[in-house]
DNA sequence: TTTTTATACATCGAACTTCTATGTATATTT
DNA sequence: AAATATACATAGAAGTTCGATGTATAAAAA
């Protein structure tokens, strides 16, 4: 098992980035690498994808950005989630419990919350 | 809960429409009626959506169609799973499987095989 | 009988996505 | 001094969903 697909990619990326705010806030960097290592290398976003990504969700007010410099002395956007931000994680984590349904019954096993 | 999000169904429409095909062959109008029937019209296919994706199915080889006339007269085109559709079909329940540990891990609950 | 609705296929263009490539810049390591 | 890692950004290619539109026929309703 390598690489997930695209669609699966593009389905989780929101949840996942959101999710990771939840916790801490964190910048496109170092989300990657995050991302990366939750997932086993399973899920790989290259800086091209990423940042588009978080570009949308600032544009959707779901995350606010802000610059900041770290002790190394770089500079860093740092992103936080919103509190729109945290009502739609909740509406993915919902969509996403439904869609498992379905595929479970489609798939005749038993359905898995999470 | 409503409808489900594009991206979702972006990434459920190609295992799901496997899945139906796997069990009967079927035709694209009645594949839409399927769907919306067995997902509670939570997942509802625009007929510009689906034969798309049947016919990008199809020029991918993993499924095969042929037109045929039903007893009331009308021609439909009827599509079948190939093997390598079934191949396919296997690989996309193992990327879901996959999907589902990662972020149920990430939401910090018990991750469920599907 | 004429009109409407349901069935059945197809394509187009708008909007959006992912991905690879490219560009810029700075800190750290070799 | 050079190479690598960190850090952000955008551009263009390719692919996707979706509503709109078009064609055609069978069934149901007016």
């Amino acid at each position: 098992m390598e690489k997930l697909s695209k669609e699966l990619i593009g389905a989780s990326s929101t949840p996942i980035i959101l999710s990771i705010l939840t916790k801490n806030e964190s910048y496109g960097y170092e989300i990657i690498q995050n991302i990366k290592e939750i997932t086993g290398g399973k899920i790989e976003f290259g800086e091209g994808t990423l940042y588009p990504v978080l570009h949308k969700l600032e544009k959707k007010g779901l995350i606010q950005s802000s610059w900041k410099v770290a002790e190394s002395g770089r500079k860093r956007k740092y992103y936080k989630i919103s509190n729109e931000g945290k009502k739609e994680l909740k509406i993915e984590k919902e969509n996403w419990n439904t869609i498992n349904q379905i595929i479970s019954k489609i798939w005749k096993v038993e359905p898995n919350l999470i």
